[in-house]
DNA sequence: GTCTATATCCCGATAGAC
DNA sequence: GTCTATCGGGATATAGAC
């Protein structure tokens, strides 16, 4: 039952670090005090300084602590449609904070990772060098869904990506603010739109394969 | 020269509130102190609790005084291409920060006004309420373009400025933190497919009016 | 209405015992 | 490494003179 140190030292940075993702996400960063985090894990404050050595140092172990972390697992779950239509609606449901839940706070912490980047370089080098591995990765699987589905999108892979995330991110922020405005026939519509899939498939039209799921972000 | 007493008080009125958008355009409004704010009007920390009660009562009424703003001039005066995809690159300049200097402290005053309102109901209502008034202008342009040019997109007008403006949104976000990730060319394509306009023109096709430009939101 | 002065609070960070 | 105690600073908001 007894750790040794090293156990205990890792166990209170894990600590600190999950109590700080949690806090952060419902409160907002400035919002939550280093004595929230540290109490939150059962520590007091001195153990993020030990650890961090600020609050700043704080927030980018955290966040580089997500570089590590999955990426696709969170998202591969919905393609189960069949038409590439349903599966376009899978990947707007997946964005979209439908669950109802917990599934915004994390969009919340990162729109404010987002701010804090744009006034911050050592936080924007960090958000930027994950957002583009993220891109890269969307945009592999969005060049098999297209080729898969036989769509003819008017730019390349990675350029689309860019302009679904785009799109998802700017829907689900409206949304936000505004539910009845973003409809899921409107989200939808968009997106075959950008990917070049006329809006009403003849009759019905179906994949070859189950292609894996489209993602735009990472969610720890 | 000297004026009455209701003039002087207007006049620290407007003077406050200019302060205040400057100083949470530039540094955030949490970063802001009320002080700071009272000294940039070259008043003090009471005059503001004298009109406005709190900090948060000085925020109200900055966004309800920008309610009552102009909200489409700033953007009328791009529409000067001819065809048709060159007025969809104006209206991404436009939202682009590529005049370099403060264009930008807006959109991030902007999206710090967005998260605040997803943590604030009465800071949501002002927000929401000025984005549908300036969805329903943006639908307006928007259906007299598409209607000029002669494109057909795949959902209405008003469906169609959602889109649009998620659209704008999002690259922009995009391209502050990665500039490179987000060309002129690939975001005039992104509004091509949204429009439903062919990308590459048949080959000079030109709009019988100058129309009003598109504006997706208001700033002061 | 506006200013000066101040009350009250909380935060980030540090010092030193263990 | 972790805790307790505390320092120093800056914030919001208030009280009272003018």
């Amino acid at each position: 039952m007894s750790q040794t140190q090293e156990e205990r030292k890792a166990e209170t940075r894990a600590r600190l670090l999950n109590a700080a993702a949690e806090l952060f996400a419902d409160q907002g960063v400035d919002a939550v005090s280093v004595d929230a985090v540290a109490e939150a894990a059962g520590r007091t404050s001195g153990a993020v300084y030990a650890h961090f050595g600020s609050k700043q140092g704080l927030l980018l172990a955290l966040l580089d602590s997500w570089k590590d972390s999955v990426r696709t697992v969170l998202l591969a779950e919905v393609a189960v449609s069949e038409t590439p239509r349903g599966q376009l609606a899978a990947v707007w449901s997946s964005v979209a904070d439908n669950p109802g839940e917990d599934s915004g706070r994390w969009a919340l912490l990162e729109h404010e990772l987002w701010l804090r980047a744009a006034r911050d370089r050592q936080v924007a080098e960090v958000i930027r060098d994950r957002d583009r591995e993220a891109r890269r990765f969307s945009a592999h699987q969005l060049a098999g869904w297209t080729a898969s589905v036989g769509t003819r999108p008017t730019t390349g892979p990675d350029e689309l990506a860019v302009l679904v995330k785009a799109l998802l991110t700017g829907l689900a922020m409206q949304r936000r603010l505004d539910p009845g405005a973003v409809s899921d026939d409107l989200a939808v519509a968009g997106l075959c739109a950008l990917v070049g899939l006329t809006d009403r498939p003849p009759q019905n039209r179906r994949s070859k394969t189950t292609t894996q799921q489209v993602t735009q972000g990472a969610t720890p």
